[in-house]
DNA sequence: CAGGGTCGATACCTCACGGGTATCGGTCTC
DNA sequence: GAGACCGATACCCGTGAGGTATCGACCCTG
């Protein structure tokens, strides 16, 4: 099988529509009908069921979806690590560390503190990333390593290591009724009359529904400021919080472990270390 | 960057020799000459250096070399993967379970029979492997779990379970001064006089070396009883021998971990419960 | 040092295949 | 029943992957 066609198919699987997958790819709808009845046929098994109204998955089309998500980025990872690696190879070693911008900014100071008065430390880029974002860069090799939030960034074929576990706060309008509770529970939330925030998926579009669409942590502090939304955040968040919004601890959250996370393959001396001394901390 | 494009890079870094790279992959060489350089031009990078009597990898280059391993893994993978979705969902569902020829044999009965009893448990396709061909099975999709030795199996990028740890024990010739020991340590078996087995590696191909070629494990136990060379085997083993070699306890060995690994990307419930199955154990 | 052998690069040709336009056939809507 | 929508089919074209022949650099060997 050729990149070609799995880009084809995942365009077609996530469209469920040729039309609008043919023009995503750039290329005409009728190429991109014969590239799918190809593949099926090379397959031997139908990958869609086509109903002239609507397009949708066989479960073999769902495995192969799943697959060539993972087999693209592999493709592309394959192709972005050589790059880096040859002009690494030609200045000063650098390794690209991926963080959610506006998370667990003490913890990412102190690491790259420390990680820079290591003997033979690499040159650091930080790549700070929309939320979500920093699995993407690891697992196309644009990043060499991540700090990542468990359970919310799907950790699944990374290698990783727990830095620190935390409780987490609500993140409420200044004004709002349970804010001037010193602490609550979950089911205190359910009460809440606001509609909670909406993120951009893995394509940058918002699914529908109600609450804010917000892109970053500044978009949704000023939001919440203005009584628009409210937010779960881990315990460390409050220190970046600005003062016209409040945070109440919620006892039982789910916990959220805040990782260093690497690609499995990773030969990096370079990143070995900075995950050592990440551990140190 | 298509597949073909990395097949054709992989074969020339393996072989470092674009002749016989070409041959390998039924082309002629200029048509491979052409694909590289324009790879190269691509990436913009040289990945290989080449004066006309050698061939060798760029630091660029042996990274690709890597990558590209992985993302043709990963590429296999959807295929073949897809294709057993397809014979999957049509009839009863079975997974393919890899296991060392030879090894583990009294845990992977205990493991087939508990998990067969199981409700819902799928048929359960047993894929003896010649050692270390078990990863590849997993990592190109044709089985869904394995049973593989650490340290001597690679894991990584596979998900992983440790299911029980265990000393070694060198097997001997029968006649051999070491055999009548009750037990040995790392530093008595450097004295042995014979040479150790040569394994085939990935592409097959033996390397170069003292000591005999061994495919499997009935090889190895007849050439040890002829003599002609031993072996370090997890405890368990002894009770597959044949009464013509020896085992003797070696107690400053490295251990051996017996784990059950799977793909990271299984979203199979089947792999699920087989795994939890053999935790139980 | 001439001559042959080895090996990757270059030149040039061919044709298969990826991609385009036009159109068909089936289905839903009004 | 007319029209819109949507995927499949028919047919054409140009790119580019692959082939053969050959070159040029390098290493032997007598």
């Amino acid at each position: 099988m050729e990149t070609r066609e799995l880009r084809y198919f995942v365009a077609v699987a996530e469209e469920l529509h040729f039309g609008r997958a043919a023009e995503r790819l750039g290329i005409a709808q009728p190429p991109l009908s014969r590239a799918i009845s190809q593949l099926e046929r090379r397959l031997g098994t139908p990958l869609l069921t086509r109903s002239s109204r609507s397009v949708t998955l066989t479960a073999a089309g769902a495995v192969l979806l799943h697959e060539a998500r993972a087999a693209l980025d592999a493709v592309e990872a394959a192709e972005q690590r050589t790059r880096r690696a040859a002009v690494a190879s030609a200045g000063r070693p650098t390794i690209v560390l991926a963080s959610k911008a506006g998370a667990s900014n003490e913890l990412l100071a102190k690491l790259l503190d420390a990680y820079a008065a290591e003997p033979g430390a690499a040159h650091v880029d930080v790549a700070l990333c929309a939320p979500g974002e920093q699995q993407r860069l690891l697992r196309t090799g644009r990043a060499d390593v991540a700090i990542l939030h468990a359970p919310y960034d799907d950790l699944t074929g990374l290698d990783v290591e727990d830095l620190v576990t935390e409780t987490q706060v609500v993140i409420l309008p200044p004004g709002h009724p349970l804010s001037a509770s010193r602490e609550l529970r979950m089911a205190d939330l359910d009460g809440i009359d606001l509609p909670v925030p909406r993120w951009p998926g893995r394509d940058g579009r918002y699914a529908d529904g109600p609450g804010p669409e917000v892109r970053d942590h500044t978009q949704l502090l000023q939001l919440i400021s203005l009584g628009r939304t409210y937010f779960l955040a881990p315990e460390s968040a409050r220190s970046q919080l600005r003062d016209d919004v409040v945070a109440v601890p919620v006892l039982d959250a789910r916990t959220v472990t805040t990782v260093v996370a690497w690609p499995p393959h990773s030969r990096s001396q370079h990143v070995a270390q900075l995950v050592r001394t990440a551990l140190r901390l």
